[in-house]
DNA sequence: ATGATTTCTTAATCTAGGTTAACCTTTATC
DNA sequence: GATAAAGGTTAACCTAGATTAAGAAATCAT
């Protein structure tokens, strides 16, 4: 348990590496992400300050996504450690609630629907991050969700 | 804590009813699922023996999705109680590192891809449920997957 | 401050998967 | 075992979002 500064930009854990930790944001922004076989990011998770992010495999396993920093932030790192994790149970709980919806909406809402739930969800990111980051959040291209928030205009 | 008898086709839980239970399934098997407004399924997850389902919403919410038995099962109808699943945390973490990679796959993957890791990651259900069950999984139609399986044939 | 990199937008074109509909096969129901 | 209902396939046509490219605006680095 070690608390870090990062710099905007700083990688700090990349596909496969051995995953033990996860990162507590004290102050800043941090986000996970995989890239695919054609070299497209895909953003997992948003995390601003009071969040905690990691990878969700067991500790040891080699991580799934990469972590890194859209802001110059303060982390806390935390060794995993399921006994730890049993004492706070809730929030993990919350977090499959949450997996849950997210899946639900990537099948059944389209891409309009999908950014102004996530605008209602997360005003406070959507201010903080660019439209490419949020494209790729939502699991569409950046031209497609500036054509989107066009439309979006002229219909309403 | 009791076990029922359900026949084939059975809702045993709907959207919006208020939720305090998980299923543990001793024999059959059961699905999860959500209905749009265009009033189209999207299954979030099948459950066989063995497997427990159940929506992800606290005890006392409204559930979010239809949990219904595509074969005659034999259930076990547990609380939801976050004292008693600190006991058995695994399942959870594993839970969560299941849908991470679902949405990874879902924002990143083609109809294909899913398909194919789908059977192989569960070879007894691609057997045990119709197409139009798998598709709806897999967030496609029956006729997308029809027509991915007939290429599949002729490609390899 | 200035050039360079990154971000955002617009537009043309392309494509995976959706929609509709017809048809055939399998499975339930009485 | 006849009839109905559900499941699966095929084909024609449609559409949301991807791709490519190019220009404008903002941000970064020296």
């Amino acid at each position: 348990m070690k608390q870090i500064e990062v710099k905007k930009g700083t990688v700090i854990q990349s596909v496969g590496e051995v995953d033990t930790k996860v990162y507590h944001v004290k102050s800043g922004l941090l986000r996970s992400y995989s890239i695919d076989e054609k070299g497209k990011e895909h953003i997992f998770m948003f995390a601003p300050e009071g969040w905690t992010i990691g990878d969700s495999v067991s500790s040891g396993e080699k991580a799934e996504l990469f972590i890194d920093t859209l802001e110059n932030s303060i982390v806390i790192e935390v060794e995993k450690n399921p006994e730890k994790e049993k004492q706070n149970i809730k929030p993990i709980l919350k977090r499959v609630s949450v997996l849950q919806k997210r899946i639900i909406m990537l099948m059944s809402s389209s891409a309009l629907e999908r950014y102004e739930h996530f605008v209602k969800t997360y005003p406070d990111i959507t201010q903080r991050v660019s439209q490419k980051m949020i494209a790729s959040y939502l699991g569409i291209t950046p031209e497609a969700l500036s054509k989107i928030k066009n439309k979006k205009i002229n219909n309403s």
